[in-house]
DNA sequence: TTGGATACTTTCCTAAAAGTTAGTACCATT
DNA sequence: AATGGTACTAACTTTTAGGAAAGTATCCAA
């Protein structure tokens, strides 16, 4: 597997690639929500603990730029905006499952636990 | 889920807890070569294309201290060691695959073809 | 006219991850 | 006496992710 560009980056295989769309430590919580229904951007904000105002912003319009989730403006005052994944999204859903599970596995093996 | 700190570090769910053990630039690269076979070091460097010495190293003392690789050293000089694969590391080549897998599968989306 | 509500944007800053470059120990071979 | 091979270690710099704090636009209600 050699290396590729995309969009002006370098990737060194595929993981780093999968990565890149749905990894940090915003994007997985974020999906993980919108997976059960549409959620607005105070919604988010009050339901992932610790996310700042600007991480929720730019995850969000990353999550959408890569079609991973569908933003609908309500042209209302105060302004409405809802989040909602996309067919595309849900394919990163059994794969956030995956991961969520082997962490919990792993955390289980150093008698970690929490909840 | 609430957060909860292992090893002084604060983690907010348990996909960063396995993030933090098999993620990053080069460990999931280390772990998918070391499932065929045995590496020396230097094995592991030519067949990792761009990884350093430095990085190559401090991954490996990582993914030891973690359980997942196993380090043997051969008191000959020049210096011989070998690097192998573990049980606990065995569990994460599934992982890995599912990750790689979801990574081809985005790439075939955007028209990537990389080999 | 002040404040509240919503969904941001902007600027500045810090810490962690990763990269660059150079050097080391050891002995065997030439 | 110099060279080469192996597996590092150390010092330093760059890059990136993420965080803090403040500012913006709009309209309405008090």
């Amino acid at each position: 597997m050699p290396d590729f560009i995309y969009n002006n980056k370098v990737y060194y295989n595929p993981v780093e690639f999968a990565m890149d769309r749905i990894g940090g430590t915003w994007k997985m919580p974020i999906l993980w929500r919108l997976k059960e229904r549409v959620f607005r951007f105070g919604e988010l904000k009050k339901d992932i603990p610790h996310i700042t105002d600007k991480m929720l912003t730019s995850q969000l319009r990353q999550l959408e730029a890569d079609g991973f989730i569908h933003r609908k403006v309500y042209a209302i005052v105060p302004p409405k905006v809802e989040y909602s994944i996309t067919d595309k999204g849900r394919t990163a859903i059994p794969i956030i499952e995956t991961i969520r599970n082997y962490g919990l596995e792993l955390m289980e093996g150093e008698g970690i636990k929490s909840k």
